[in-house]
DNA sequence: GACTCATATCGTCATTTCATGAAATCGTGG
DNA sequence: CCACGATTTCATGAAATGACGATATGAGTC
């Protein structure tokens, strides 16, 4: 992609909004997300047993979402506790609706 | 995807939005919503030419911003003239907000 | 240290996405 | 109707993604 955007005023999206945009576009995530409606914690292996997928899988999609700035995390002990996370994905949306006003 | 969804009471978010989201979640579709900064109006040639990509592959990434809600279109003589669609935009954000909100 | 539980990472394979050129379609003017 | 210009659709590989089992790491316990 060598094209270079020559128009300072448009707002490239930044990296941030790209992998939140990359964590949501999969049905597969949307789903983990609706686990943590209400604001509750859940451990890796809960997600996985949930939502009747592996344990590896579980973690990785939660790593992307976590990356992707949706979730956060915490350990306890041996188990890591993931929330999601208001603050950051108020954030990506609103960097989104910045990145679309300046689009049309 | 080896589990399906088996639960039809969890609100998902409809296709709408999934396809919306995917539209997005790709840096080559974001900068061709980029030429559409200010409102104009641009043919799938021209989208083509001022990306060097190709022709084909201009209108098919037209097609899938529009199938997502992005971009609408209009045909005049041969030409179509694709276009931000501030409505549809403004509604798929909406409802991605409201995604969120439930889910957090 | 050895043992165990929970999570993360790795290697692999199946599926999907992406970009391309060729061919088909659509709308227009001669 | 025929030819054209512009766009869409199709078929093809290349690259990215997704899920899995196996293995490695980390944290606590004995």
């Amino acid at each position: 992609m060598a094209t270079a955007n020559s128009d300072p005023a448009v707002p490239v999206p930044d990296e941030a909004t790209g992998r939140f945009l990359k964590a949501l576009a999969s049905e597969a995530r949307q789903q983990v997300m609706l686990l943590f409606a209400g604001g509750g914690e859940l451990s890796v292996g809960e997600v996985a047993e949930r939502l009747g997928i592996g344990q590896s899988t579980a973690s990785q999609q939660l790593a992307q979402l976590k990356d992707g700035g949706l979730l956060a995390s915490r350990r306890e002990a041996k188990t890591v506790y993931y929330r999601a996370d208001k603050e950051r994905i108020g954030a990506a949306l609103d960097r989104l609706r910045g990145f679309l006003d300046g689009c049309c």
